[in-house]
Formats: structure tokens, sequence, C-alpha cells
DNA sequence: CTGTTAGCGCCTTCAA
DNA sequence: TTGAAGGCGCTAACAG
């Protein structure tokens, strides 16, 4: 290994070379306005011949500062949506020449701790924190210790800036296409717990249904555990009651795949005699069931561009009045509806 | 910012209220023998007293080495599977005490580059570099000036470190578990490409078929593009042809979820009728469809240890003896077979 | 506008 | 076994 590393050329030897002091380099590099063009240029072209890039680690050590921003996750390993929460991140992250820094905890306490270890040492700019789905959080004390935002998550006691999905919004857009569609009627197989897509989804359906006029029917309102059979029931009951739903909005996008299972075995077609919207946007269900499933998108990408953002120009302090954005879950339009 | 960034303790601040010279903290710092138990403990108990963790911009400067590894994807985005390699490549890190350093390149050149720039100036220890899914890469002349470990794919030239699944024994198992359940007429619904995959997974396919004794019938191999028609129009085929196939393997677990359309739109029930066996072991498709779908699992999470591993533990370098690894794809058993 | 100098925090000789 | 001193590569303050 050290045979490759050829010790590559510091700013004295770009200063040498360029017959200026380091000085004059460093300002140059930094883009300081007290330079001559003429020496400027000059100084550029050995950086340029010599291939010099500064040392990281110097600049750090001398300005106390990185270009680095750390993103601890939380188990959010299973689900695809982690690597496009990663993706905005990091793209907000480059504008502002940083790059991510990462720590998986799998949901251990020690990991988490040692990875704030780790972002202290490193002198992180500042950290994500993002969950596997939208939840409360009990994060450690020392989490106020440097600027943080959660990401599809949020504090308890609110006092860490935080982005989360619109869930409401999604809610009520959803049912609001399956309206505007005609339907009047709408079967909704929500997920049993109370975590916050369940009672947003839900507020948002019955939001969309008070805006239009219609009233709210509870016997077309289910509660179902995400799971095939469970799923598959809940769709069978839903559809053989008397004067049964036109369209059907599902708690995501893999409730929406057993649905489909039981519509077709009820021989209900999608989507002209039963119309179905999921959320979720996972496009590996999504965009292969057949057919291909309208949902909800939830906004993972821009989570984590808002979340760097907000650690770069938001300046965050814990503080009570921390903000917590909810950013709109979009329609994928595709051939369910 | 700058508010909550109370100045944290240095070297010199444990070595004076230890009342030694910061080069006893340094070596205690280091575990280096020639520390008596006495002035060792009474370090340690400054050192958990101020709370003081060295600053790794100091060590590296320093040591000119760091903890970290680079991992460079190439638009792994979509797939599921980014996590799981990343999860690998992290746990195996830390182990080694190192963290990972992330960027994305969506495929684009430059940015590319800059990475490997980024990846340079921080002084990483190595870098992997990750490819959407197994296939062969070309990359710039300048991965060779660092310690490199290609993830999922493998140069042309052989000359970088590499690590895949190996496909033709997930081929080969996949068919084989089939064989033993009795299966001798064994369709293969393999996909367009000669990619190594494709390539792969039919090899085993033979292989087993050989090792058995069974005839090779050109008739049961087909192609498909994968798109849900494409697949779905195959499986019609295949199973109407004269002396059907009593079992299908599916080239991967998105092509299995449409052969299973087609099975249940041709009334034949899986397993009891049609065994169908995928590959890759998407979760998010295989555990959800009806029946659970049994298949052959890529190994992410060990592929990416394994190449943080050999970046530690194999002092990597270009050449072209590069050892090319296949790793195994072991079966997951679920209820389709 | 530019060169020189003093550290940033740590590790590593070199003496003692 | 230990302390002191030098320097890793860079930026910023200070003269000039």
């Amino acid at each position: 290994m050290d045979a490759m590393q050829k010790r590559s050329s510091t700013i004295q030897d770009v200063a040498r070379r360029a017959g200026v002091g380091v000085g004059t380099v460093s300002r140059v590099l930094n883009d300081h306005p007290n330079v001559t063009q003429a020496t400027r240029e000059q100084v550029l072209r050995v950086i340029a011949d010599l291939g010099y890039r500064p040392k990281s680690a110097a600049v750090t050590l001398r300005t106390r500062q990185t270009r680095e921003i750390g993103l601890i996750t939380d188990e959010i390993a299973t689900t695809p949506f982690a690597f496009d929460l990663i993706r905005g991140a990091q793209d907000e992250a480059w504008a502002h020449q940083s790059i991510l820094v990462l720590i998986n905890t799998s949901g251990n306490l020690d990991l988490l701790n040692a990875a704030l270890d780790q972002m202290y040492d490193r002198q992180v700019r500042g950290v994500l924190y993002a969950a596997m789905f939208h939840q409360p959080v009990n994060l450690p004390e020392r989490f106020r210790e440097l600027p943080a935002v959660l990401v599809d998550c949020y504090s308890e006691d609110r006092s860490l800036p935080s982005v989360v999905p619109n869930e409401i919004q999604g809610g009520q857009d959803a049912v609001a296409t399956l309206l505007q569609h005609g339907h009047r009627r709408i079967g909704f197989i929500n997920y049993t717990t109370d975590q916050p897509a369940v009672v947003g989804r839900l507020e948002g359906y019955r939001r969309a249904l008070a805006a239009a006029g219609v009233a709210y029917d509870p016997t077309l309102v289910r509660q179902a555990d995400i799971a095939p059979e469970a799923v598959y029931r809940t769709t069978i009951q839903l559809m053989q009651q008397p004067d049964r739903p036109t369209a059907l909005f599902c708690f995501n996008d893999r409730t929406a795949m057993w649905a489909y299972d039981a519509l077709r075995d009820l021989a209900l077609r999608v989507p002209e005699e039963v119309a179905v919207i999921g959320f979720d946007n996972q496009e590996l269900l999504a965009a292969n069931l057949r057919p291909p499933l309208t949902t909800m998108q939830l906004p993972h990408y821009e989570m984590g561009r808002w979340a760097v953002h907000h650690l770069i120009a938001g300046n965050p302090q814990p503080s009570p009045t921390a903000p917590q954005v909810q950013l709109d879950c979009p329609l994928v339009w595709r051939a369910s509806v």
C-alpha cells in the first residue's frame, strides 16, 4: 500500500514551484480577493501541473470545520426508501461541497452512542438521524450537543428540527383523486397501529370526504395487519358487504398488492370495477403490479435534501420552537384508478 | 452553531490535569507498553472525566492515515440491494474501527472523478466501487492509484480485485432443488441480455440437469424481457406446450411475480401443480407473494463485508492476478416449491 | 498585494 | 518510563 502512495505534493511544493509564498497559494485556493490576476493564474497553473489538492485533514485541523455531514440511520435497512433518502441528502450535501458519512445503528443504543462519538471526533458539520418509518423517537441528550435534523421521525419533545411526510395531505389527495373519478363509496384498508401514518391518512380520508360532501361511513373503514391473509380477508369482507365500495384506498402498496389478490379472486377487475390507490410508491411493487398501481409517493428524496439544507443553511439549534416540516406526498399516476 | 460548540478538550488539557506530559497521554491512548499501570490509570481517569476524545483530523494529519473507507456507488439507487451491501460494508468497517464515506455517482463520469478526488483528499484507506447489478465495468485509470475493490462488478482487464455473486452455483442449486422435488421438466424463463447473471444462471441450469442425468430440452428455455407482458406471454406459451413443465426457474423475483399471474390465469396452483423458484430474494416481493416465493439470495451483505475485509487485510494492489471472488447464493426457502 | 510566521492537535523521536 | 521538542499541511494574522 505504501508503495503506491507516492507522497502527494503539499502547498509548499506549489509555492516553491510558483515562486511565491505559501500564503499566496492559500489565498488563491480560497478565492481570496487580494491576489493579482497574473499570480493567481501562475499559481493555478502549477497546481494543475502538480495535480495538487489540499489535504482535508490539514484544513480541518486548522479551520476546525469539516465538509462532512453525518447520516445516522436506524435500521432503515430493509426498505428501498433508504437509498432515496441517502441520495437526496447526498445531492444537497454535494451542492455544498460536503460529503456524507454513514452509520447504521441497527436500532442499537450502544452503536448510536458510538456513532455520535465518531461524529464528534470527525467534527462533522452536523448530523441527520433517519428512522425506518415515520414515528416519534427518543434520542439521547447528546444529540442536542451538535447540529442535528431528524428525518422521517421527530423527537417526543419537539426540541429538534425534523422533516416528515405530510400524511394528511397524502391521504386527502389520494381520496380526492378517487372522488374526482366519480367514486362515492370508498373503502379504506388502514393499518392497525397508531403511528402517524395511520392516524394521518385516516384524517386525510375524512377531510377529503367532508370537502366533497360525502358522509363518512364507518363500515367502509377497516384496520388490517400488514399481512397477506389479513388484508385478503378484509378486502373480501369489504367487497361483499351490501352496497360495496367502488374504490379502495390502501394503507400502503403492499396492502394494495394483497387487495389485488382478493379482487382477482372475486373476479372484480381493476380499475374498471374497482379503483385502487396505494401509498408509499414502492417502485418495485407499484410499477410491477398488474395493473400498475396508482399511489402516493413518500418524499424520501426531498426529505433528505431538506434535512441537509436545513443543517447547513438553517443553523439549527435545539429549542422548543424547532421547525417540524411536513413535505407533501405527490400522486404517482399509473393504471389502477 | 459556534455557540454550542464548546471547545472540546485537547491532549494538552488531559496532560496538564493528569500532571504528565502529552507524550504519556498519547502513549496510553495508543496502548503503548511503556507506561506504568499507575500513570495509565491516572490518565485514563482524567480522560473519562474530561470526556476527552482525540480529534481525527489531527491524528490523520500526523499519521497520514484515516479510518475511513470510501464507498462509491453507481446508480445502485433503485434497488433495495444497495442497503444490504452498505450494511455489510459498514459492519466490517466498524470491526476495524473504520467508517464509511459514501458517494453515489449516478453513473456520471464527472461525478466519479470528483468522488475519487474526495477520496484522495480525505486520504481514505481505500475505496469500494459497487455497481447496480453484476456486470463488467470500465473504470478510470486513477482507480489504480489507491487500494480499491469492486463489488458486484469486475474490471474488463481483471486488474482490480472484485467480489461478485456465484451465478452458476445459484442457478445450479435452484434447479437441483427442483430436481430433488421430483421435477424432470423444468422451464427456465431467462432474461434476454448477455450479462453474467443470464449466462451464469443458464450454465447452472444445464449443470444441474446434467448432474441429474436429465436431458437438456431447449424448448423449455426461454428468454423474456423483464416486463409484465413479456413474462406473462412466455409463461403461457411454456405451460401450454405439450408435456408442459412441472416447475419453473425464473431469472429473478420480478419474473416470478409475473409468472404467478400467468399461472393463476391458467388455473395452475403453486406449488401443487407447478413449482416456482426465483432469484434475488427481493424481500419485498418474494416474501409478499402468494404463496411466498422460494428463491436464491444475492449475497450483497456478504459481498460488502468481503470487500472491506479484503481492502483492510488483503493489501490489494492492482495486478493481473487480482482475486476475483464469487460468493454463493443461498437458497431461501418459502412456499413455492 | 505578498511573504513570513505562528499555531490547529496529535504522534514520535530523542534525551534524560 | 517519561517529558520536551519538532513537525504533519494548512490558514490567518501581521508586517512590509
